[in-house]
DNA sequence: TGCAATAATGAGAACCGTTCTCATTCTTAA
DNA sequence: TTAAGAATGAGAACGGTTCTCATTATTGCA
């Protein structure tokens, strides 16, 4: 799922179900999305691809988000981040630097991973949820920011 | 430590600590959250207590976040919700209803809370990570939402 | 007790990340 | 080629949260 083609047939089906377009515009949120290891916030977007206007940016990360195509990550920081959906990227966890808000992308072993999903979906059934996904997130602070401290 | 009285003076000295005075105010939203059993939206609180302004509750409760009393708990839904910090609550995790926003609290085995623990430890100081706490949410419909829809 | 000095309060204004509007441009399908 | 519908982008609007500032409460000190 790390060739661009795959990708690319990947979300112009996702779209096409939602009823959306894979336009020029789309394609280089994608673009960008593919080239960065880690989640972008909408400044870092449109630091990468000048050309792109803010307002239609959010409106395709919404309509792509929707298609499952990408994921934003909601967090304390000031602004959101996106990345690629875990169809694409496979399943990961996040580490948040709270001074800075940068988010990196991490995996457990799959043994760990493993016994800790068959764990949370024994607890959403005693509460009687639907699960849908769950989301792990380390806080911390990044080297960066304690050098800077 | 679910003790009122003993929460009561854990917070006053967590507030001394940051230069802050446990006033009535504040008081007024240990309270709420303490009769709480799970984390609460801004409206939620101010509907439990009417005399509440609203300015001063965001003011009051970022206090009591600064002072490591209370958490915030940030997601998509429109609102953050707080509750207790976990030096009171203990630790724990949620459970997240995607189309409400409501949240529950649940926690894990102590096994594997233990292994899940060491395991990010070690990805932690990889990472070059200094951590302070990890967070695992569970993202789905809870039982009232899939009978609305 | 009385009295500054300092902190907390609350009503409303301001902030700012995100969403919406609408006139224009692009795509699609026949 | 053309008409219908979708996407675009500049700027306005929205709304959750934070800030301002005049007023009120609390604290430390004589």
């Amino acid at each position: 799922m790390n060739n661009k083609v795959d990708v690319d047939q990947l979300i112009a089906s996702q779209l096409q179900t939602v009823g959306q377009r894979y336009t020029n515009n789309r394609r280089r949120l994608i673009s960008i999305l593919l080239r960065s290891s880690k989640p972008l916030s909408i400044n870092q977007i449109l630091d990468m691809d000048p050309e792109l206007a803010q307002s239609s940016a959010y409106r395709n990360l919404t309509v792509l988000e929707e298609a499952g195509s990408i994921a934003r990550i909601v967090t304390s920081a000031d602004h959101a981040r996106y990345e690629l959906a875990e169809e694409i990227l496979e399943h990961h966890h996040h580490i948040i630097c709270s001074p800075c808000g940068e988010i990196l992308d991490f995996r457990l072993s799959d043994n760990i991973e493993e016994a800790l999903e068959s764990s949370l979906q024994e607890i959403a059934d005693q509460l009687g949820f639907t699960l849908d996904t769950h989301r792990l997130d380390l806080i911390g602070t990044c080297t960066l920011c304690k050098d800077n401290s």
